[in-house]
DNA sequence: CGGAACGAGTGACTTTAGTCACTGCCTCCT
DNA sequence: AGGAGGCAGTGACTAAAGTCACTCGTTCCG
């Protein structure tokens, strides 16, 4: 098992190129758990613990109002770190975490993580970088949130889609959607009922054929038209 | 020259504690700029040149929307830095950057900076540090535009400034605002006219004594069970 | 098999946000 | 003095966002 850890080490931009030796001794100091889908990895203001990576499935970073509603900051996939920040500044976990899918997860505690990046500086540099992207984020999702209508940004979710899993066929491009329109509605910042409204304006407007979660796109040059139109 | 420039690196969390030798060396590579109010630092999308230390005077981050809105992303006042991040990762600055008044800011050059950083490893850390609150930051103003409303968001600004720069007297708090309904609305991601909406309907609701700039909280306590209702 | 639980669609409505247009008031300039 | 320009207030309106309540299917058990 320790060499499959490895191999999702050496996926993980934090830890991309370490020798032999230092791979297997951070991957020593590793744990390796499972979440259902739907599971709870931590909640906002949790006294943060240790550093997460994901091995498969997918973790859902989000803010949760008191009125129930959902934001969601971020979705990680394979490879990816979550939760570097509070390992350094030593604060409490400013979002809340579940997993998307059944996801497999490896785990490094505050202190382990904390005395490697001691032991190699660059580690630190590669914190900083992803630290860096994921800021980016965050500011694109302020843009949006500030600037767009829910329209735009389910259009801009449908193009991502598409872009990420689209499979072209006679009638257009299909998609496939792998959640709910609650999940959906959390992505873009909004509620279920905006997407499901939306989801049929679009369809009436010729732009889509819905099907259930099974999506054509038939004019994709159209959707991009309306998405930057008055951004 | 040069002790002035020293005194404001000590003052920034990332050159906190370094020793006299260490402070000199950069202190002569650091460079000194003036900007009048309103002036515009850089633009989003313009190549990464440095980093900037405030020394005196705001500055404002700020998105700015193809219609011509503004989102801020942070105010920055002395012993601030800004765009660390993209003098790491070598992308386009994510925003603009304009003084709010009148600026004296000090600048540091990507290259001077990278060398600095890897001859001090613990200033790496320390731009962990910052980035990390920054990125706090960033998604507490996804929590606002996600979860609340301008008038909760304005209410929370006035709060603040309060906190920040509030005299006491007999009719309550009093608070002189720096700028203008423009600018405070680019603050909570609205628009003037919603500003001065929500001021004089604070007012009505005796709240607050506006005249001009110049707004008196009558009623602190009842502002902030206001702000906390349906969050 | 029956029914709980969940996801989706939708009509009807309220509330909030944003737009447009116009007025009035300062301040500063030459 | 007189006008230009920036800032603030407001009425009237539109449009977006969100809420509530209910229906209809599936699926998934016990």
């Amino acid at each position: 098992m320790n060499e499959l850890v490895e191999k999702i080490l050496r996926k993980t931009p934090l830890f991309a190129n370490l020798t032999e030796t230092e791979m297997s001794a951070l991957a020593s100091r590793v744990s390796n758990r499972h979440f259902d889908r739907g599971a709870l990895l931590f909640s906002e203001g949790d006294a943060c613990t240790g550093l997460f990576l994901v091995a498969t499935g997918k973790i859902r970073i989000f803010k949760l109002s008191s009125a129930g509603r959902e934001q969601v900051l971020a979705v990680e996939g394979p490879g990816s770190s979550f939760a570097e920040l509070p390992v350094f500044d030593g604060g409490n976990y400013p979002a809340s975490a579940s997993a998307l899918e059944n996801a497999e997860v490896l785990f490094i505690s505050r202190k382990d993580f904390q005395n490697f990046c001691r032991e190699h500086p660059d580690v630190a540099l590669k914190v900083i970088a992803v630290v860096g992207s994921r800021l980016r984020r965050l500011v694109g999702i302020i843009e949006d949130l500030s600037f767009t209508t829910v329209r735009q940004r389910l259009i801009a979710l449908l193009l991502r889609l598409t872009q990420a899993s689209g499979t072209p066929s006679k009638e257009g491009v299909r998609v496939e959607l792998t959640k709910s329109h609650q999940d959906l509605a959390a992505e873009i910042g909004t509620v279920r009922e905006l997407v499901s409204r939306n989801l049929s304006r679009l369809q009436a407007e010729g732009f889509l054929e819905v099907d259930g979660r099974k999506i054509i796109v038939k004019d994709l040059a159209g959707l991009k038209r309306e998405q930057a139109s008055s951004e």
